[in-house]
RNA sequence: GGGGCGGUAGCUCAGCCGGUCAGAGCAGUGGACUCAUAAUCCAUCGGUCACGGGUUCAAGUCCCGUCCGCCCUACCA
């Protein structure tokens, strides 16, 4: 049912000049899971991801670094934001930066058509801007300064003065699109998700909606305003854009007809840049809205939100060298209702690493590989006559089979893993039940060991299948040791549990291996 | 000031339109078992569902108010 359906998902682009930490590798593997299920149930499947790299704030640190912005931004693309990908074992289709030609010609074009269209003004715009959020403030959010910039007003959030800006801005008619905005999210209930962000988003444009400036004349690290040189453009306008750009949007009209329009899985905190704006400048550009935008929820660490500047952020690499990406993905979509916020701590990451991945599912793969290996030969056995208990598992494996790819339809990923893990468990249980250690040693039993495992067996084979988009790597080393044919990815996720067995098993490496807490 | 979300067992959390909804996992305790990564399985302890009212035959579940936490947004100045 899946087939030839097409499926493309986004995260927002990292701003270069940010550090990595779990909140970024957050957004990152929850994407990039539902990209490796729905490429798994045969969907023309693309995931996009990127850097965002313009900017006045990106533009001051270059120079305080004595390179150009672009050397700047390559330099951090290298050092820090492809390596995260590979930390947390993202497998994206395409990696867009905003400095790229394929973007800026693009957003060019873009600006063009809606400036001949009329939904772009000439403005001025006087306001407080600060260098570190990259826009202007409005007195609320000004704190008086203290110490050094003692009689200046500060950026409540960066905490360093704001600068009284005057310059002509080019506007964007935003505030025209108010009313088909609410009819979007009426039409489409769905748009945006989950329900308590679609809630802020409807009563904030129903309290109405303010014209945009979109162009910045201050400085010059940017795109520039196609029909006016002296500006670049807002690097908000500028970076939504990649979801159109990357794709083909203004160059290759087949390439953006089959990925756009795509599921933008996104941090609350920056919503409405997707839920109110970069709808309405689709809208007035003719182009179609994405097909969801779907505000995940923060990370806590000690019940508060987790940020650079309170030294709560943690670096992926600190989880993913103990525990490994594995886990990590695991850990992070398993323990959080995906849409909403979700407490991290060491003791749960490492109470769930041992409970779940150690104790449940990679012991599971350990004792049904050794038995087959220890009282068949290694030959993967063959069922006969089955019971009711096996029968039990069967159904089982297609309820989880079922559950977890209805739920990954609906962003539920969190449900989609439980679904999965019942199996784990279930299996589990019947192997104390049935007890295929004691049959071993009935020679009349033969034929109903030979069962037994063929039913553990084979329900291991469906979670490798089932889990293979959350643990990429234990699943792959599942997959050889059972020795079925081609590669776990290549399984139909939909139909997990009609796996091709295969003949002979090979030792399995513990998949999650005990941690010992050295400290 | 306006708005959104949340406050349920030690911990992390499920509980849709009101009627076995008082739950799960982990932790704790007791027992069984040995194929396996000292793993697994079973049983069990544990909560006045933030607080106060109200509606109802019936309310974590709806309404009003209060307190607490987080978030969005405004303004007097």
């Amino acid at each position: 049912m899946a087939d030839a359906s097409s499926f493309s998902v986004t995260t927002p682009i990292f701003y270069v000049n940010d550090v990595p930490h779990i909140g970024h590798a957050y957004t990152e593997v929850a994407t990039d899971v539902l990209a490796r299920w729905h490429r798994q149930a045969g969907d023309d499947t693309w995931m996009l991801t990127g850097t965002d790299e313009h900017g006045q704030k990106i533009l001051r640190t270059a120079t305080a670094n004595g390179v150009t912005p672009k050397e700047w931004a390559d330099k951090l693309v290298a050092e820090a934001w492809v390596p995260l990908l590979e930390t947390v074992d993202i497998a994206n289709d395409d990696f867009i930066r905003t400095t790229e030609d394929r973007h800026e010609t693009n957003v060019q074009k873009f600006l063009q058509k809606l400036y001949d269209d009329g939904h772009i003004y000439t403005g001025e715009y006087e306001g407080y801007y600060c260098v570190g959020c990259e826009e202007y403030k409005q007195q609320s959010e000004l704190l008086p300064g203290e110490g050094e910039y003692e009689g200046q007003l500060v950026c409540a959030i960066h905490s360093k003065p704001v600068e009284l800006l005057h310059e002509k801005n080019y506007f964007f008619r935003m505030s025209a699109f108010a009313e088909q905005l609410l009819a979007l999210y009426e039409e489409r209930p769905d748009f945006v998700q989950p329900e308590s962000a679609r809630n802020e988003v409807l009563s904030f444009v129903r309290s109405g909606l303010a014209d945009l400036s979109i162009s910045r004349s201050t400085f010059d690290w940017g795109v520039k305003v196609p029909w006016d040189d002296s500006h670049v453009v807002y690097v908000w306008f500028d970076a939504l854009l990649n979801y159109i750009t990357a794709v083909g949007y203004g160059q290759d009209d087949a390439e953006f007809t089959r990925r756009w329009p795509a599921q933008h899985i996104i941090g609350k905190d920056i919503l409405r840049f997707h839920a109110v704006i970069w709808p309405a400048m689709l809208m007035a550009a003719g182009v179609d809205v994405p097909r969801g935008v779907f505000a995940h929820g923060w990370l806590l660490v000690g019940g508060e939100k987790m940020s650079k500047s309170k030294l709560t952020g943690i670096a992926p690499e600190q989880i993913t060298e103990t525990f490994g990406s594995d886990a990590f993905r695991y850990y992070f979509l398993s323990a959080i209702n995906f849409g909403q916020d979700g407490s991290f701590s060491w003791e749960d990451l490492a109470a769930r690493y041992q409970a779940e991945l150690a104790n449940g599912f990679g012991n599971l793969a350990s004792r049904v590989v050794a038995m087959i290996t220890r009282y068949c030969g290694g030959v993967v056995p063959a069922a006969a006559e089955l019971s009711a208990a096996d029968h039990e598992i069967a159904s089982i494996e297609q309820r989880a089979t079922d559950a977890s790819w209805a739920a990954v339809e609906r962003l539920a990923v969190h449900d989609a893993i439980a679904a999965t893990w019942e199996l784990v468990d279930a299996l589990n249980g019947y192997l104390t039940v049935e007890e295929p250690w004691t049959l071993a040693k009935d020679p009349h039993q033969r034929a109903r060991l030979e069962t037994v495992l063929a039913t553990a067996y084979h329900g291991l084979g469906t979670l490798a299948v089932l889990l293979s988009p959350v643990l990429p790597k234990a699943t792959a080393k599942l997959w050889t040791a059972l020795g079925a044919p081609g590669t776990v990815q290549e399984q139909r996720i939909d139909r997990a549990n009609e796996w091709t067995l295969g003949e002979r098993v090979s030792p399995l490496e513990a998949l999650f291996p005990r941690i010992e807490v050295a400290e």
